[in-house]
DNA sequence: ATGATAGTTGACCGGTTGGTTAAGTGCAAA
DNA sequence: TTTGCACTTAACCAACCGGTCAACTATCAT
C-alpha cells in the first residue's frame, strides 16, 4: 500500500481519459504515467502490460455505465418505450458534456476501442464483445416484457436487441465523425422503429 | 513515368490492405513500402506524407465502392425498397468475402478510420465525414422517389437516411467486434424499418 | 550527344514506443 | 530491532516511428 494508495486509481483515470479522448495508440504509457504523476516503473508494478491496463480501463468504464446509463435508463420504473427514449437522452446529454469539456465528440469508449482493435487483439476484442453482449441484455429484457404485452407479433427480442445497439452504436459513431452531438438527439428516437420478427411468425 | 509505371498504384494499394486489415497506427511507411515492393524514397517522392496517402486511400475507396456498391445497389432498375435489400447483401457478401481472405471480418474502411482519427486529425474526419455525406445523399434520393409515391407521410428524408447510415455503420462496427458476417444478414434488413418523420407533419 | 527531369536508392535522423532493471524507500509484522 | 515485502525511482533498452537526404539511374526532348 501507497502512503496515499490511489497509484491504481490514478493510473486507470489517466488511462481512462487518454485512451478515450484520442486513441489506444495515440495513448502512450509515457503520457499516461506523466498525466498520472506517476513513474513508469510503478506503472509496471501495477499492470503488466499495455493491453492488462486496456482490459482494466474497459471494465472501468462498464461498471460506470451501467451505474450511470444503462442502470438508469432501464429502472423499471417507466413503461418500455420511455426506457430507450430516456437512454437516448441520456446519452445526448453525456456525449455533449463530454465534447464540451474535451473540445471533442468521442463516441463510445467501446466502440472505439473495438473498431480499432478487433482485428489486433483477440483479448480486448472479446472483452468489447462481451461488454456489448451484457448491454444487449439490457435491451432484450425491456423488449420481453414488451413482447409479453403485445402478443399478437412474435417479436424475436434477441435480434431486435442487436439491431438497436448497433443502432445507437452507428449514431455515435456518425456523431464523432461529424463532431456534432445533436445527431444523437435527431436519430436516437428512431431506435423504437426497429423490429426483428421471429422467423417462424 | 517508371518502366512500370504503377509505383504510385501499388503503394496505394499496399496501403489500402494494410491500413483496412490493421489500422492507421498500426501500418506503418515501412510495411507500407515493403509491401509495395519500394524502398521509402520513392514513398515520399509520390506522397507528401503518411497523411496524405490516407487521404488517396480513402478516395480510392470511395471510388471503388461508390461503383461496386452503392452504385449497383441503387441502381434505378428495382423497387426503393428492394434497393436497400440489394446494398444489405452485397454488403454482407463482400464483408464474408472480405474476412474469409484477411481471417477477420474487417468492416468500413471509412467508419474504421473515422472512429480511429476523427479526434486526433481534423482533415481526415472532414474526409471521411464528405464521405458519408455523399453515401446518404445515394439513400435519400431513393427515399424521396419513396416518399413521393406515397403522399400521406411526410417523411424527413435527409434525418431518415442518416439514420440508416448510422444503422449500417453501426451492424459493420457490431460485425467487426464479433468477427461474424452473419450479424449483417440478421440485422440488415431492419433497416426498412427507419423512418423519421418531418417535424410538421 | 547532351541536359533536364522523373524516379530510385539506401543510409540516416531525432524522437518515441512498450517494456526492463537494479537500487532504493517506507511501512508492518514478528 | 530485524526481516520482508509493497512500492517507488530513474536510468536504460532495442525496436520502431515518420520523415529526410544526397547521390544515383533511366528516360525523355532537343
Amino acid at each position: 500500500m501507497t502512503a496515499a494508495g490511489d497509484t491504481r486509481q490514478r493510473i486507470l483515470e489517466s488511462a481512462r481519459d487518454l485512451i478515450y479522448s484520442q486513441s489506444y495508440a495515440d495513448a502512450g504509457v509515457a503520457a499516461i504515467c506523466e498525466r498520472a504523476g506517476v513513474r513508469k516503473g510503478s506503472f509496471y508494478h501495477f499492470f503488466p502490460s499495455k493491453r492488462e491496463l486496456t482490459l482494466a480501463v474497459l471494465d472501468d468504464f462498464r461498471t460506470d455505465l451501467e451505474t450511470e446509463l444503462w442502470g438508469r435508463a432501464f429502472a423499471p420504473d417507466a413503461p418500455v418505450l420511455e426506457r430507450f427514449e430516456r437512454f437516448v437522452e441520456i446519452l445526448y446529454r453525456q456525449q455533449k458534456a463530454v465534447a464540451e469539456e474535451a473540445g471533442r465528440l468521442l463516441g463510445c469508449p467501446f466502440g472505439n476501442l473495438g473498431v480499432e482493435l478487433a482485428t489486433r487483439d483477440e483479448v480486448i476484442r472479446q472483452k468489447v464483445d462481451g461488454i456489448f453482449r451484457d448491454l444487449e441484455a439490457y435491451f432484450r429484457e425491456a423488449l420481453e416484457v414488451s413482447a409479453a404485452a403485445d402478443e399478437l407479433k412474435q417479436v424475436d427480442t434477441a435480434a431486435t436487441a442487436e439491431a438497436m445497439l448497433a443502432f445507437l452504436e452507428g449514431i455515435l459513431l456518425m456523431a464523432k465523425t461529424r463532431n456534432d452531438p445533436e445527431i444523437i438527439r435527431r436519430l436516437g428516437p428512431a431506435v423504437g422503429d426497429i423490429l426483428i420478427l421471429a422467423e417462424d411468425s
